[in-house]
DNA sequence: ATAACTGCAAACGGTTTGCAAGTCT
DNA sequence: AGACTTGCAAACCGTTTGCAGTTAT
């Protein structure tokens, strides 16, 4: 289980703790906005701001990661992908990561996404 | 080479022209603002709104494909994924992609991205 | 002729920020 | 005490839309 950690010289508060605990229940890929609406029921004051400030404090420490399109996923340890240079043959590993959105494979496959492999292919560092 | 296509009943104008070759000159990820600018050299009088609305014509035909953030892709005919079920084993494509973005992989890694393969595991349809 | 298309400017919606009040240590 | 955090509302910015004039077929 991934742990969702702050950066240091931060507090725990009832806030953040509705945030952190609503995308530790959260499963696959989330908004802010959905967070938001599923924290303010344990946490009622809860304002949007405070919710978009604690994911981004969750971001640096790279507890969670952002998909584009306004959404995230919870990092789990073991995942990263391959960068495979062409010329060289050489692989790198990248934490960087994007994946459809598992609302849009289960809109349009009916299918549940549990992870993913990715590997990019191209020119290296070095080879370029 | 990919084709940039038009949906029926819609014309070619030189506005969509200009759009549409600024894409077909671009390699990897492009924003609409980014092809705007370069459209805008060919085509002076090209509005930014009419650069969003082709962009969008060529998404439904497939043309090409939005990766999140704002950014899109042209779709090459052999770019496709695989949704792996982990309880049947059964393999199914799927034409939905996202992959981090050309500028982000170079920046980071200094990696220039050609193409990528993705497999992503769940459940599918069948077994849920 | 007429349905499609255009640029413009205003509207929109998600995200960020400034701030004065409140809270944790 | 003093640094950190809060909710609120205003600001921001990329994107979309309404519209009156223009263009392709």
């Amino acid at each position: 289980m991934p742990e969702l950690v702050l950066p240091p010289r931060t507090r725990m508060t009832a806030s953040r703790r509705a945030v952190v605990d609503a995308i530790g229940a959260h499963e696959g890929a989330f908004t802010v906005v959905e967070i938001f609406d599923v924290a303010r029921e344990a946490h009622p004051a809860l304002g949007l701001a405070t919710a978009y400030r604690t994911v981004e404090l969750l971001r640096r420490t790279g507890s969670v990661h952002p998909l584009g399109g306004g959404s995230y996923v919870r990092c789990r340890p073991d995942h990263h992908h391959h960068l495979v240079c062409v010329t060289c043959g050489g692989v790198e590993e990248t934490e960087l990561c994007a994946a459809p959105s598992d609302a849009e494979l289960r809109k349009r496959h009916g299918f549940r996404a549990q992870g993913h492999e990715l590997d990019i292919y191209g020119v290296c560092k070095r080879c370029a």
